[in-house]
DNA sequence: GGGCTTGAACTTGTTGGACAGGTTGTATTA
DNA sequence: TAATACAACCTGTCCAACAAGTTCAAGCCC
């Protein structure tokens, strides 16, 4: 099977990717504590096996998360111990990680769903609009529908004028994009009474945004979202 | 001046943040969409003037924060539009950017505080004590206290037992210290009046929590939030 | 002509080496 | 002893090269 094997490359992934995850579990059984430093590239190079220039990358985005932070000429040094973040262990619990975040979901989404009822200017009530045509035509022709999905919702973020909640957003669904792309496929066929829910649920939406109806807008969130986890986990 | 030419420097950034900020420059000029490609790392490299190393870690950093995708022997492409991130235009308006992020940041920490009271271990809670102690010191000693303060808030989000909660936490602040790398000093001097407030609130806080109170918890951490809002911008 | 194969051109991923500029700790000197 | 100078080390940047994957079109076979 090519598809196999492909797919077993692709779960080894980026050799910078493993780097990245040996770095974490370097800082996680070295203990080390805020403020510390860690082995220096060309060294942990000698040690993974990997060119500089892999390491190098995979510190670029341990800093780019937050957790650590490059002194040119001193080295690179823990800025925030690694919790135990979903890219870890999406190997273990995939779903239970994305149940897991949809506590977070919950009071973003429904906050912004609130702000933009309140906020939406004519130009992003037509894009949200636009967003949720594409949505009912995936939907009705009961192909994948996820794409579409993310982009109504975005497209509210977006709504609130609030940069914050838009790059909030964007973060949430990174982290689960990287569990999706460790193997699990969400995007899996719908029961055929799912859809015509989801049809009901966004238009809830999309029509309290419309008429500014902040409270209703807050309220088809919330209910779109609890309805939504629990077709994830019956 | 040694320092304000170093200031100098640092202002330009490291070339990578250069190529990052010019390669978004691009999508929005270019009015790239959704699944478009980006010219080639080495013809950015040409246009930037730069090495390819360098335009790489820009584009490592760009597919971080979910913006371009990579596929090996076709090309980078654009998977999300950037907005107005807060990364952007912090030269512009650092301070309302810093208050746009507290409308997040209600929802996440309150919502936060609520759970970590319902859930809190005893181990956690000891976390949350030892750092409370930490901040209580820093405050009555009038030195600076947001290091301590950002460390207290991340224990309350660690004791939810969510990663996705910390993860977001963590998402949140990186950006606020993006702003305060770009020169803006948010830990200015402090009126006396504002450390016993603070000392205050955040005792309220961690009582809250551990007495298991959640809506008082939440309450709590609202009532910080806003009145931290407003010692921003009086 | 239509469908398939082949191959060239291009792109990202990875390697190794090199140098500039900054930091740190030590040893030497005044 | 205290200040200075130096050597070792580190990150930031550049270059050249090859490996591995994609794309597309020319050319071949049927």
């Amino acid at each position: 099977m090519i598809s196999s094997s492909i797919r077993a490359v692709q779960r080894e992934g980026r050799l910078a990717d493993q780097a990245y995850s040996r770095i974490v579990q370097i800082i996680k059984s070295e203990n080390l504590d805020v403020g510390d430093r860690l082995p220096s590239e060309s060294q942990l190079a000698l040690t993974f096996g990997m060119s500089r220039t892999v390491v190098r990358e995979a510190l670029i985005r341990l800093a780019a998360d937050g957790i650590t932070e490059a002194r040119r000429g001193a080295g690179s040094f823990v800025k925030r111990r690694p919790s135990e973040r979903l890219s870890e262990h999406m190997a273990l619990d995939d779903l239970s990680a994305t149940l897991g975040s949809y506590e977070v979901r919950f009071v973003v989404e429904t906050e912004a769903a609130r702000l933009a009822a309140m906020r939406r200017s004519p130009e992003q009530m037509h894009v949200i609009e636009r967003a949720w045509e594409d949505l009912r035509k995936a939907l009705l022709s009961n192909g994948p529908a996820h794409l579409e999905d993310l982009a109504l919702h975005r497209a509210i973020a977006e709504a609130t004028a609030n940069p914050a909640f838009v790059s909030t957003f964007d973060h949430m669904n990174a982290e689960v994009e990287r569990i999706m792309r460790a193997g699990v496929d969400i995007s899996r066929s719908r029961p055929p009474d799912a859809i015509g829910a989801m049809l009901t649920e966004h238009e809830m939406i999309v029509d309290a945004i419309r008429l500014q109806d902040a409270d209703g807008a807050a309220l088809a969130m919330r209910w779109h979202l609890m309805l939504g986890r629990r077709r994830l986990m019956p």
